[in-house]
DNA sequence: CTGAAAGCGCTAACAG
DNA sequence: CTGTTAGCGCTTTCAG
């Protein structure tokens, strides 16, 4: 393996003067540096990135840590969309991402900044955070810089990206009433997680500004699952037959809600109108294909490595990015009829 | 930050001892050994991942080219399934893994084998690649352990994990020809996927077998995406009205081929049936749901990644893992009645 | 059982 | 414009 050192020897010249030459530095002779260039090419050089990280206490790499890099999180696309999206952008500012074990047991034992530091990693994008993950903590107090996705804490080098989920749900849920529904219910993901207290809130306010008050018992949690989703909706729709719209706080479950109104014998948009959100692929393939809310997730991911990168390189202080989203009518709402 | 040399200082000990220690050698006592780890942790000590690796010449790290981490491939989710199937290996076995800049055309000036140095992954995992590609014959010349994901190629140190192909492929047109059907075409992929010769070989095989001659004209190549799949089922079975089945190299190109028929007014299954191929999440959704030919994605990733690990480790020659696949009968096939 | 010393490959003052 | 020197944090002979 080709080093700095054996071109040095080949030129003739120090070691200093190829680590100029190779890096751009204006105070090298053109003849040398075209002599090391050569050598290196001939040489097939390829710089030690360890060696040089050593030295320069910066990797140019990033750190990832996703929660849903498994079996089960196929199904939608959203992990994947993300990480699309960071890998877009990072290669264009030439960064490279290292993913985190984070999956074993064992690992989980690391703590982040643990995790960080023996990579030495310039900065961090974490997804997928619950508000009670003990990590959470680490990253305010650590200083190393992170941009999380779809969790508000701003710190001095903590960043985030997020969607508009209160104004989205309120889209939902407005659509909901515009169509003439006035006992909605929601199917919402879990407590723990900042997403659903916010398509939350937009619930409420959107009932709020109708002047419909909204009951507690019509509120549910399908953890995101889409069998969850199914299962709560089923109880929901039992107990509270006068339900004629549910707002989903995810597509996966609101195709499990569909499955359930399916069992229960009540027709999609018929006798029941269903609203989810993110957009999912298998939303325009259900059976009827899913009114949602769209969120750009890919898009997501690139701000949010964009916004690091340029936390990273001075150029940006932490902040916050708020991404739109869009309400997409397809055939599981229509018209409220009793 | 601290290193060891501030353990070193803090125990009274050199330097040395403090790596045996933190390192489980047995020559340390027991006390020395405690104190120690103790320091350690009360100082909130993270090894230098990148220090270790310049010295110990590895760095418990796996490079990965994926060729589809973009937007484009959402719809299938093949590449991220077989990113799970990685990730779970190598977080079992306490790897990471480098997600390496291959998408912008700056980066791709870069070799493989320099990709691999630079970071001084301690080996490599590729998929997506064409037999046209610039890396393959790198990765043959390249001391550097590598497992191929659905490349056929094995060396001192290269090993592959695929499906088997050729199998797939006869089970899927031994099901049209059970069906009653003899005039069966074939939607490809691309000349330079591996995979697509190896399931033709299986089509070609299957009828051969059936005492079918198959007719050339018959086989098209979509390019395993959506839209060229449906242009070339129309130009086939509008050239080709006597063709009554189809047998797909992907599911995605499949589903085009069910829009194609559509939009030509032929029924599928009545006036056509089609079998795809890898049973993607939407097959299950699709209208009529698609028979395919079903293979584990997630397996594969989590095979590579094996592979390749006990390859580093030294556990293991580098050699071939071959998936089964599995005929999964939906509604896109039926009996022919011509 | 422990320490001194060398060195992995690279960059960065500093001095010429 | 170029070289000398030191050192990043760690592991590893080699001697005690």
């Amino acid at each position: 393996m080709t080093t700095i050192k054996d071109i040095a020897k080949a030129a003739g010249v120090s070691v200093t003067t190829v680590s100029r030459a190779l890096n751009g530095y204006s105070d090298v002779s053109e003849k040398t540096r075209l002599k090391i260039m050569n050598l290196a090419k001939e040489l097939n050089y390829s710089p030690n990135t360890l060696a040089r990280g050593l030295v320069m206490n910066k990797s140019k790499t990033i750190g990832l840590l996703v929660s849903g890099l498994n079996r089960e999180s196929a199904k939608d696309q959203i992990t994947f969309s993300v990480l699309s999206g960071i890998n877009e952008c990072a290669s264009e500012l030439d960064y490279d991402l290292v993913l985190f074990n984070t999956n074993s047991t064992k690992q989980r034992e690391k703590t982040y900044t643990q995790l960080c530091r023996e990579r030495r990693v310039d900065g961090a994008i974490i997804q997928g955070i619950k508000t009670d993950d003990p990590y959470l903590q680490e990253v305010v107090n650590s200083d190393i810089p992170c941009v999380l996705i779809d969790y508000p804490i701003q710190s001095e080098n903590v960043g985030h990206v997020t969607t508009d989920n209160k104004l989205g749900a309120k889209k939902a849920v407005n659509h909901l009433i515009e169509l003439g529904h006035r006992n909605i219910a929601m199917v919402n993901g879990h407590s723990k997680a900042f997403v659903s207290n916010m398509r939350f809130e937009g619930y409420r306010e959107a009932l709020q500004e109708a002047g419909i008050s909204y009951k507690k018992e019509w509120i549910v949690n399908g953890r995101f699952e889409e069998e969850a989703g199914k299962l709560q909706a089923i109880k929901l729709l039992e107990k509270y037959p006068e339900i004629t719209a549910i707002f989903s706080a995810s597509d996966l479950m609101a195709l499990g809600i569909l499955e359930g109104a399916k069992e229960l014998g009540r027709k999609v948009p018929e006798d029941l109108s269903v609203v989810g959100y993110d957009d999912i692929l298998l939303a325009g393939y259900s059976n009827p294909p899913l009114t949602t809310i769209s969120q750009n997730i890919f898009q997501l991911g690139y701000q949010a490595a964009n916004l690091l990168i340029k936390m990273l390189e001075g150029t940006l202080e932490p902040h916050v990015i708020t991404l739109g989203t869009k309400l997409v009518v397809r055939e599981s709402t229509a018209k409220n009829h009793k």
